[in-house]
DNA sequence: CACGATTAAATCGTATACGATATATATTAG
DNA sequence: CTAATATATATCGTATACGATTTAATCGTG
């Protein structure tokens, strides 16, 4: 039993910090463009695929519309995006890139590339994180997937 | 350029999915006894070691007082523990466990345990897990310290 | 055509996060 | 012994997260 607490503790706390870790990494370099964590994966998903609408940005990332459509209104009152709702059916939202966002992709981009090649993680080192986060993501959503099968 | 976007947007969405759905599994187990993860965190921090002080516990779980004074303030209402203003030096603030939280310890890990399992992580997918994660946080605590020092 | 079911966003309530500042107490240099 | 520092926690402002509810619009079927 207390073999699982500590493993437990350990895997627990091992995830969590690594993403807060990632996340305040990728904020020294984000702050320069006023730009949070979160609003930066708004970007990426956005230089992905321009004009789509907030669920779909949600699904990209991972967000409910709790949390993205604050950010987005945020986003938009900085100038980076443009929300419009489609004539054809109006509960719709696309969101638009504005100048802004476009212009600076490649300064964006490029700062946190070079804050990122201090980490150097090696092509194979990464390659094999992933494989195993995608591992288990899988597990997780699996495991989610029986508890709600069992309400 | 567009293959570290590509690498990049893999590794950001990775991480942060990955933390987010470890804590969204989690949480389905810990609201049958009114937990959220962060404050289960906290409950392994002092399961741990018992009547340490509000810095310590954020040591161990990487937080700072903003984030955990109203964690335990909130953990005190609810009945998991009690904050004790040390009579030696009045500026330190030490937090026990009460009698709620000993006793429900054993049932609060097993669900949690029995939850885990369902993921069916192999002992060597796990270590190998740890094992990429820690390298990870180590080169991101390296590049943060390298950003720091060139202020 | 009508009305219930669905869908897309927004809103709400609660709980984190985190840097910066404030506050109170303790320590130390002069 | 006292002013300047340092330490421990609390508070504040801003930004996420997320489930649940609300609102508005569209769809499906009788």
């Amino acid at each position: 039993m207390d073999d699982f607490l500590t493993l437990d503790k350990q895997l627990c706390f091992a995830i969590y910090e690594t993403s807060s870790q990632f996340s305040k990494l990728y904020s020294t370099v984000l702050e320069d463009f006023d730009l949070t964590y979160p609003q930066y994966l708004v970007l990426l998903a956005l230089w992905e695929k321009d004009g789509i609408g907030v669920t779909s940005i949600g699904e990209k990332i991972n967000l409910g519309t709790g949390t993205l459509t604050p950010i987005l209104t945020r986003m938009e009152k900085n100038g980076w995006l443009r929300k419009e709702r489609s004539r054809e059916d109006e509960r719709k939202v696309f969101v638009h890139l504005e100048k802004k966002a476009v212009d600076q992709k490649e300064s964006i981009t490029k700062a946190v590339q070079e804050k990122i090649i201090n980490c150097s993680i090696s092509l194979d080192e990464y390659e094999q994180l992933m494989t195993h986060l995608k591992l288990l993501r899988g597990k997780l959503e699996q495991a989610k997937q029986l508890s709600a099968g069992k309400k």
